[in-house]
DNA sequence: ATTATGTTGTGATAAAAATCACAACGATGT
DNA sequence: ACATCGTTGTGATTTTTATCACAACATAAT
């Protein structure tokens, strides 16, 4: 598969994150030193909650999720993955097990890079750790959000949220893709599945979304915003 | 008042943080270069969420809360904080405004560390630089736990991860003190005051705990740990 | 002394959300 | 063609939780 050529190494990777750009090729080598790419089919877990957290997932390609396995057999989604995202923090700098489960949405490529050689490169350059620590505040940052969201509003508030970040932060328009479930949006926001789909149709009798064939198109924005803020 | 003298500077701080022993003298220099202590009486604001983040805080004595205004006029209670612990992050690093606001609980002692001077000490010190980040790391990691626990235990589980919190972490005894009001278990847990009273007091009655005068003693930790698990 | 004020506590009621029991539909496999 | 399975969708019902309306009590203020 040609696919993998892309991954030859990190200083000629296209895919290379604005973050990886602030290292040189010496310290990138660092980390390609030990590093590996694999591809997963759309339902593969690529990390599973509570395995060693010793690798740090760059995707390459494709499109996961992340989230928590929690009680009584339900899930909170904490998150949807695109290309030149990592994961792994928090449990890669603690030293434990990873907190989450990523599975892969669609046919992903994932880089596997080794904790201890990132560390290295966090050691190196400190423009390079500097920056790091911006992204993962800015995650922190998020979950602070999303507690007061998912402990403060009510369902149709949260529903809102959801669909603001989904729009805005992953899918970046207004339509929210097939490969969201109403599953999805439920773990999302801390409800039943059926209580997701009820405020759904509520928001497509209303107005606010149309509901095309598992896609979800937000319609009125202003309104949604209004019911994330009042909600 | 003599206490100030314990504040005299950085390199012979009596309060000094285990991360700060990390320093050589001349990099806690530059962190003593910009500091400075105050002193805030019970209720004061020390840091006010929405306001330019442009100073760590370090709880040298004392005793303080930190909480997101949310929505509704209600309040999440994120943490209490006592001596010796830093207080500014995330939004310290990713030089937006405070996510929280930060309260005294008792009189409290506290040093205001310049972001930029901090920063600068993360520059020269990669071992500091390191650690400080496996805490931001743990910080995180809790944060992923109370959202799991606030969007999927009801009342009874989220009691009792906020009884057992504040026992283990906090007060590091069974007995929790008066500084902690019902208001305070209500916002930490997600949930009406009233209903934080009404399940604390049954737990008293199934003798899980003792309510002596605004003071919560855990008696049956196992009990509780169960009601954690499966609520 | 007595008026506020804040916290704790309690029952009755109302609202929010989960659960249950299905139906409809499409995709997949045999 | 038919069964199977997963997802979406809906109404009825039950459970969970918030709200309301107070009382009791302590503390602080006048």
């Amino acid at each position: 598969m040609n696919k993998e050529k892309l991954c030859d190494k990190c200083s000629t990777c296209n895919q290379k994150s604005p973050l990886f750009q602030l290292l040189s090729d010496n310290e990138l080598e660092v980390i390609n030193d030990d590093r590996y790419a694999v591809r997963f089919l759309e339902g593969e877990v690529i990390l599973k909650q509570g395995t060693r957290a010793d690798n740090l997932v760059y995707v390459i390609e494709g499109f996961a999720k992340m989230y928590v396995e929690g009680f009584n057999d339900r899930n909170l989604l904490l998150d949807f993955v695109k290309p030149m995202q990592f994961v792994g923090a928090p449990a890669v700098h603690t030293g434990g097990k990873y907190n989450y489960t990523m599975v892969a949405v669609r046919e992903t490529l994932a880089c596997f890079l080794d904790a201890e050689k990132f560390s290295k490169a966090l050691d190196l350059n400190r423009e390079f750790s500097k920056h790091y620590m911006v992204k993962c505040s800015e995650e922190y940052a998020r979950s602070l959000d999303r507690m007061v969201s998912l402990s403060q509003k009510q369902m149709h508030g949260r529903i809102a949220d959801a669909l603001i970040y989904l729009s805005e932060q992953v899918y970046e328009t207004e339509v929210i893709g097939v490969d969201v479930s109403r599953q999805d949006i439920a773990d999302f926001t801390g409800m039943s599945k059926d209580s997701a789909i009820r405020i759904l149709k509520e928001f497509e009798r209303d107005g606010i979304v149309n509901l095309e064939d598992k896609t979800i198109v937000i319609h009125d924005g202003p309104l949604l915003n209004s019911i994330s803020m009042n909600g």
